[in-house]
DNA sequence: TTTATTTTGCAACAATGTTGCAAAATTATG
DNA sequence: CATAATTTTGCAACATTGTTGCAAAATAAA
């Protein structure tokens, strides 16, 4: 991972790639997705932190990230929203997050198989695919 | 699909099936799914219906149906949940829903394309998948 | 019909998300 | 470095969404 000092550069790099202004709250919230190994979800942040983020600071931190492609959403069943750090392949106007996710139904840990492709799907006639989003949940490595 | 007379005849069967009593609004948002050719989501039931129902008992109508196995959740990337009915092979405590989800972009209406499988994942060493949830979003056949 | 049980609707509350705007912080410029 | 231009933040106020307790109403059982 490297040094906190490391991190931090790196995280100002991220930023201005993406045309943004280097904030302390915006480093703060990278923070957190680089040392946490899964998804986060919008109340990770206020309490993660230690220190308490502005909720409307957060909402707005997370759609700029996500306009950039900086993180990425995964869908849940429920109402809460998960976001987790893209890959450097993604770019402000174009995912490519070509991953499945696991959620581990032990721990409630969500995380990225990067490794693990996207299956093909063999749609009905007259349907057109354009994006595939793979859910699996179970129980995960550490929790077996 | 019947007269209207044959449908409340059916729904009431599957609520007695389901051991729940016979209510208006019951037999109001069963009929409310299996008119819509897709998925509904909470806002849609107050406004569908022409009549407004009473939220509350939307969200506790919406909970027990999911409890009796009469309706499943589908993934959203958004902070809505959205519900389609399940297939007679659903029960209390297991459901069976062995399909994926479209979402068209264009008219925004999410389907279960029930005749298509889950594909199988090939998941890295150590990680047990109890289900697997697939959303592919696209354009519809009617959209096309 | 009467009684027992379940469901509903209301009120009150809690949690989550949004908008406008002035103050603060960051970045660009000379 | 100092100043100006731009961006970001934090607050207040509001809107939407979801939850809980409880008495009244509806449904089912006797
Ligand atoms: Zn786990
Ligand atoms: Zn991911
Ligand atoms: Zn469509
Ligand atoms: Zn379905």
């Amino acid at each position: 991972m490297g040094t906190k000092q490391q991190i931090t550069e790196r995280i100002s790099g991220l930023l201005r790639e993406s045309k943004l202004s280097v904030t302390e709250t915006r480093t703060k919230i990278l923070e957190l997705f680089m040392k946490s190994n899964g998804a986060l979800e919008h109340s990770d942040f206020e309490k993660l932190a230690g220190q308490s983020f502005d909720r409307v600071t957060v909402y707005r931190t997370l759609q700029t990230f996500l306009d950039k492609g900086i993180i990425h959403k995964i869908p849940t069943t429920d109402t809460s929203v998960r976001y987790a750090l893209c890959k450097s392949e993604c770019s402000e106007h174009h995912h490519h997050d070509h991953h499945i996710h696991f959620k581990c139904e032990e721990c409630g840990n969500t995380i990225c198989l990067d490794e693990t492709d996207v299956p093909q799907i063999q749609l009905p006639k007259g349907y057109a695919a354009h994006n595939v989003e793979v859910v699996v949940s179970g129980v995960c490595k550490s929790c077996k």
